[in-house]
DNA sequence: TTTT
DNA sequence: TTTT
């Protein structure tokens, strides 16, 4: 159809650390765990509640797939920008499932590093700046280097 | 969490006519099945191919809901936003299933009508004047009454 | 700084013919003016208000500036999504001036055409259906050819 | 025109605190000013470069004007949305300028805090864990009180 | 199941 | 004027 547009919008934390896959080709394919929740009172109670709702964020965008894998771990927060995508597979007793991901396509979608610790529940959470510049993808030094070119943030 | 954002935009057509359910209150709640697509044409064959996406949005929103209802129809075309929402629910077999829908919640979330067809509810869709300027919801003739404080459009 | 997110979203119709320039180097920049707007209900003499918002565009991605070039005219509803920038300048009498601009970047931002017509105030607008799938970008028969690859919708 | 958005999005950082202004009718008006920006590296040079983009906020919804005012200041980092709109202005000169705002209308728009330092109108920032609570908008404890109900995060 |  |  001419005329259409899909575009989710998530700013959310990671739940876990990603998860890379490899392609035949060698690129990473990575899939991401993320969590929104709204709080709000209770009009009756005056409880103040929360609602979690998680995503499943997949990445076939091969910059932003290294971007994640590099970068991002169980804890981080990231703002997303992909595209509804629902599959149909099988379970193991070969029943009928649906689910929905985002999706960033080869070339599309974007991620954004929102915090710049990098880590909320990282054992080894190191805090020296050359760390943090590295977190931050803005590390000209050395080390970064190959993946240097496309950093997008 | 502090700091979520959950947010998706769609522009699309229906897929068929919104189904409309009461609450107990007697509130609309409108169920939209809403076709996102992508054509490119393939690298190798040249061929031009289309991929379709559905969607399920549900309207709780009130006043949108009112609007869904009178005012959209099959093949509409619409532009909408939402949050995404996963639900838990088990078939007639009692296996889990899992449906993720674009939600509009209570006074939030967005619906405009991008064609000017519009008008629904009807069997007899009118192409006159007046008919056009109440499907753009700019009409303040008569008829409309009651609605026409909250039309977003 | 990291983690920056600069977005607009427009669902709107030209109110002028698409401008274009050259750069050197040949490719095409394209400005539009865009309107969108809002109509109300005036709470206390309970007219219909509408207030109309114009927004100025200019589309630097190469595949972009040839589909609005060839494609959008006077009346064209299109979605646009760029970014904000602000401009300095002078004006003859050597006054700064600022003006902000929605920006589509070299290979960024996008533009989808929402009508089908292609245009609504032009003399002559021709209906036949090969005109029309041109102006949808679908059209795979001859003519449209070079562009065909880079259609965007 | 019926069927037109208007929409931006922005997550950047402020430059500085929030400027309140009081309608006559006692309800805060909150200015903010808002850092964009986009670093790459130069292809030629291999210098990394960046360009800052700044953007003016107006909150005219009456809860998030509060809770701009409460909680955020000069370095807080915000996810923003609102509309564009421009204003026509003469300088002391009386010449004729224009301002293009982002305008967060009467029960429009959303801001969320994305930085857990956050709490502002206070010279102590306090890192305890109840600030913390507070100014993540989730201490149900004493103290926050009126504002409590309509805090957005 | 839409639209082109 | 921010942030990294």
């Amino acid at each position: 159809m001419s005329g259409s547009v899909n575009k989710v919008i998530l700013v959310g934390n990671l739940g876990r650390d990603p998860e890379v896959r490899r392609l035949n080709s060698g690129e990473p394919v990575v899939s991401l765990r993320i969590a929104t929740s709204e709080t709000w009172k209770d009009k009756n109670s005056g409880e103040r509640k929360e609602k979690t709702e998680w995503h499943s964020v997949v990445i076939f965008n091969e910059n932003l797939a290294r971007v994640a894998e590099q970068y991002l771990k169980k804890g981080s927060k990231v703002y997303i920008e992909g595209q509804l995508q629902t599959r149909k597979w099988q379970d193991q007793s070969g029943a009928e499932k649906y689910t929905t991901e985002i999706v960033l396509q080869r070339f599309r979608g974007e991620l954004t590093i929102l915090d710049s610790r990098g880590s909320a529940s990282d054992d080894h959470q190191r805090g020296d700046a050359a760390d943090q510049r590295r977190a931050d993808g803005i590390g000209s030094g050395g080390g970064l280097n190959d993946l240097d070119d496309d950093i997008p943030f």
